[in-house]
RNA sequence: GGGAGUUUAGCUCAGCUGGUUCAGAGCAUCUGCCUUACAAGCAGAGGGUCGGGGGUUCGAACCCCUCAACUCCCA
């Protein structure tokens, strides 16, 4: 059967995929290897496959099927994380879609809902990333609500409250009241809003008419004022001080305070106080023992202290109260103003500041090593510029509120046995909490009178587990696994979860293991569309993995996406490059054709072959070097980059094409050996990048019967490099380019052959003389005393060459090509003649700088010399 | 408001300690070729005051100052 021309992905992407699951490839052990480990970032467990995982996911297989070729032992651990926001939003939705209102059911029920959509629909991110090629672990797969992960998590929460590192307490939080939770600060999100400013009287208490005027962007929150406040250094109200305001519409009598907080120039120099709605309001408020007026239900709308205005949402009452202000006379005026609003990161509902009882992990004593360990380099950043972002954020580092008003996740193991605040034990189950209860009140509590929290904790608080629970770190302490496979090695995650998920897991890893989590962190840019815009369902501008991969292969989609995504650096995507990735798993395809097409017949190695094979030699060793270097430095992209053009460039338009016998001739035996050699030591090198085809082919060109796959053969080792070969050949390219450049100019068909005459070589030959002959389809290449006349001609390292004329020639272009060139040479060695009769550049420059710029000007009198000489040849 | 980063060819980016690795790569573009591996290809070519201005230096894409634009993080 004829090998097809095009090479066709789908039909072995699966075959193989299932061949290396069978073999058990992906799976490890601890053995006396070095191990060479990954986490995954675990995708929330209602993911689907986007660009952005496709790219993360890319890299991680890249360096894991690297490692693994370089004799480590790889594992790739998968698993997903239960995302308690968005997976019960989720459930929510599906079930209202099903008529059924979470309010109506118990937490069993709820939950009992949530596993069963979890089992049938969760985790089809991960059968997704199988299509990618992603070489994971799977018999490791986690979930960070599984039965031995929860109790790490549970248990790391009472090992903390023990040390207290945990507190209770009522704080300003972030409460989204579309969720009905509170959310930590790095789940806020502020972004610029137009919004109105809004100019309020307030009636000095006491006295005839007297006004004072606030400015605020919240007029609903009026009615939960406790306070105006004034900056004691402002002239305007110092006759003010100690007197009293009587609240709009409220009509309660708040008092005039002097903080030096108030920004004069800011609106009309005067704020009113909210310690209930405003996270400023609220120290101020703590300050001055103000009272504070909780106005908010937790869904947003008004509550009693809203007055006429209960029940209605908060934005409602914005608009009506604005009327009432205005219609009352106490709205003075409003302007256009823009500010800055924190929206929900999940549900994008504008966040509440808000005063309610919340957990919290103080975070001091976490942050310490965490800093140190990443600014002395013991943890490493890609690219380097994150340390600073990393460094801001530990030093400044605020107390977690880690407790979510959500059914979906790890409940809080506190188990409250009173009405009063700290009538509560923290314990893993209810009988320890009894006993513990006792054991601090001296009254013995049934089980069944404990209540536990209805709280579960934040998913941060599970992830940030994920290295040392994935080996049940906590659960089995220094299990071999977690000794072998801990710290792992490297982290490709995206700089957005920096905060919420990188720095908890050093924090987490100093704190747990006493060591790091892993040695490398490497940050992934975003994935952005053409437009620059960053690509996400809600834009529709992302296009689907899987159709990609469907019309591209994973291989070219794979290709195309590292082929331009430097460390840290956004990922503009565009589908052209899938093609460019398309087209190289082509071009691999097609040097199979090609050498698989070869009879061999026994005769001696051309001369040309055996000069080719010795150059591609070295060249090969020369960039397997600079490859293994890219990748220590985890410059990916380069490492694809140098993969490809050995490949495209070095492999197949220059070895194959000298190697490559004419039409239907044979090769010799050692010739085709040696270039399947060759190209299995590009397989390899390719392998991590295209897994499926370069599987495909090593098979194809034999390695079918030796038992061994692609996947686990051994990563090359550099061998000899020799320098002069390599420079050699890169005159040789330049002397066909040469002649490749006169045919186009000259409009000479490449089938005609050309004879080649050469002047200044005086011992012996040109070097890779007979690739010269091949390459340029050359009749002869001679060598010569004397120029020739009537001739084409181009200059090299001082040697001239000829091609003599056809029967008809264009001796003008000719000539003003050369008057051209000469032109170009005078004034370059103006320049270096310039700096040479500089004396200051000749005293002060290093002399190896000198010799060079002496050299160049030798070089470029003796082309001008010879390109004068052509011109007067020409006549 | 505070901090960090970026600005080099049409696009995406390299460019290390200031000097032959110095103005590069890939893609795109243009021009020839359906040359028996590949037109998803081959061969050639043209694209840049290195964001603007100033300075230091014998010498600046690189160091310093300044202005501008963009991006991100934090409040």
């Amino acid at each position: 059967m004829e090998t097809p021309k095009i090479f066709e992905p789908g039909k072995i992407e699966e075959k193989w995929y299932a061949h290396w699951m069978e073999k058990g490839y992906f799976h490890s052990v601890p053995d006396n290897r070095e191990p060479y480990t990954i986490v995954i970032p675990p995708p929330n467990i209602t993911g689907v496959l986007h660009m952005g995982h496709m790219l993360n996911s890319t890299i991680q297989d890249v360096l894991i099927r690297r490692a693994r070729m370089l004799g480590k032992n790889a594992c790739w651990v998968p698993g997903t994380d239960h995302a308690s926001i968005a997976t019960e939003a989720k459930i929510v939705q599906k079930l209202k879609a099903e008529g059924i209102q979470k309010s109506d059911l118990t937490r069993d029920e709820f939950l009992g809902h949530a596993f069963k959509w979890k089992d049938k629909h969760g985790g089809i991110i991960l059968e997704q990333l199988k299509k990618l090629g992603a070489s994971c672990d799977w018999e490791r797969t986690h979930f960070t609500m599984d039965k031995e992960y929860s109790e790490s998590v549970v248990n790391v929460f009472i090992d903390l409250f023990n040390k207290g590192k945990i507190y209770r307490g009522v704080r300003m939080v972030n409460w989204d009241p579309e969720a009905l939770t509170a959310v930590s600060d790095e789940e806020v999100i502020y972004k610029e809003v137009n919004s109105r400013l809004f100019y309020v009287r307030y009636k000095i208490d006491g006295l005839d008419d007297e006004w004072i005027t606030i400015a605020t962007t919240r007029p609903e929150t009026i009615l939960g004022d406790t306070a105006i406040c004034v900056n004691p250094l402002d002239k305007r109200f110092i006759h003010l001080h100690g007197k009293s305001v009587i609240v709009p519409i409220a009509n309660r009598i708040v008092p005039i305070l002097t903080d030096d907080y108030v920004d004069m120039e800011f609106g009309t120099g005067c704020l009113k106080i909210t310690p209930a709605h405003d996270i400023n309001d609220y120290e101020i408020g703590r300050k001055f023992n103000l009272a504070s007026i909780d106005l908010f239900n937790e869904n947003g709308t008004l509550n009693e202290y809203g007055l006429h205005y209960q029940g209605v949402d908060r934005f409602e009452v914005r608009k009506l109260i604005e009327k009432e202000l205005h219609e009352t006379g106490f709205l003075s005026k409003t302007e256009d103003h823009i500010n800055k609003v924190g929206f929900s990161e999940r549900t994008k509902a504008v966040i509440e500041p808000k005063l309610s009882m919340q957990w919290f992990v103080d975070m001091k004593d976490l942050a310490k090593p965490a800093l140190e360990n990443v600014m002395n380099n013991s943890i490493q950043f890609y690219p380097e510029k994150f340390k600073n972002t990393y460094r801001h954020w530990m030093e400044n580092v605020k107390d977690w509120c880690i407790s979510r008003q959500l059914w979906w996740g790890h409940r809080i193991p506190a188990w409250y046995y009173g009405e009063g605040v700290n009538d509560f034990v923290v314990a893993l189950t209810a009988e320890k909490a009894a006993s513990l209860a006792q054991e601090k009140t001296g009254v013995a509590y049934k089980v069944e009178a404990l209540r536990q929290d209805e709280d579960v904790l934040d998913t941060w608080f599970s992830s940030w587990l994920w290295p040392i629970s994935v080996f049940n770190g906590l659960t089995q302490p220094n299990n071999p696994e977690i000794n072998y496979y801990y710290p792992t090695n490297d982290l490709v995650t995206g700089p957005d979860i920096m905060f919420f998920w990188v720095a908890r897991m050093v924090m987490a890893g100093y704190e747990y293991k006493g060591d790091m989590p892993f040695k490398n962190v490497y940050y992934t840019g975003i994935v952005r569309d053409k437009l620059g815009r960053k690509m996400s369902k809600s834009l529709g501008n992302s296009p689907d993995p899987i159709a990609l991969i469907e019309q591209y292969g994973a291989d070219g989609v794979r290709v195309g996406v590292l082929i331009s995504s430097p460390a840290g650096n956004d990922l503009p995507f565009d589908t052209s490059q899938c093609e460019q990735g398309r087209n190289f798993t082509n071009k691999l395809w097609n040097v199979y054709r090609l050498v698989s097409a070869w009879e061999v017949v026994d005769f001696e190695q051309p001369h040309s072959a055996n000069l080719a094979i010795d150059w591609f030699e070295s060249k090969l060793n020369k960039t397997l070097l600079e490859i293994n270097d890219a990748f220590d430095k985890f410059r990916i992209s380069d490492a694809l980059m140098l993969t490809y053009k050995l490949i495209w460039d070095d492999f197949c338009s220059w070895y194959l094409e000298i190697i490559k016998p004419g039409y239907e001739q044979p090769i010799d035996k050692l010739s085709k050996e040696v270039t399947i050699a060759f190209f299995e030591k590009l397989l390899i090198l390719v392998h991590p990048f295209a897994p499926f085809i370069t599987e495909e082919l090593w098979h194809l060109i034999g390695n079918d019967k030796k038992e061994n796959d692609i996947i686990v053969a051994s990563w090359p080792k550099a061998g000899k490099i020799d320098d002069a070969l390599l420079l050699n050949f890169n005159q040789c390219e330049e002397v066909v380019s040469n002649i490749r450049n006169i045919r186009k100019q000259q409009n000479i068909a490449n089938k005609v052959k050309l004879a080649l005459f050469v002047k200044g070589q005086v011992n012996g030959q040109l070097n890779f003389h007979s690739v010269i002959i091949k390459l340029g389809n050359l009749s002869t290449l001679e060598y010569i005393n004397e120029s020739m006349k009537g001739a084409f001609s181009f200059v090299l390292e001082g040697k001239e060459f000829f091609i003599p004329f056809g029967e008809e020639m264009d001796t003008a272009a000719e000539k003003d090509k050369i008057l051209a060139e000469l032109e170009y040479i005078k004034g370059f060695l103006k320049s270096v003649q310039g700096k040479l009769s500089n004396e200051k550049f000749v005293s002060s420059a290093p002399s190896s700088v000198v010799e060079s710029e002496k050299k160049k000007e030798q070089d470029a009198l003796s082309t001008i010399d010879i390109l004068t000489k052509k011109i007067a040849d020409l006549g």
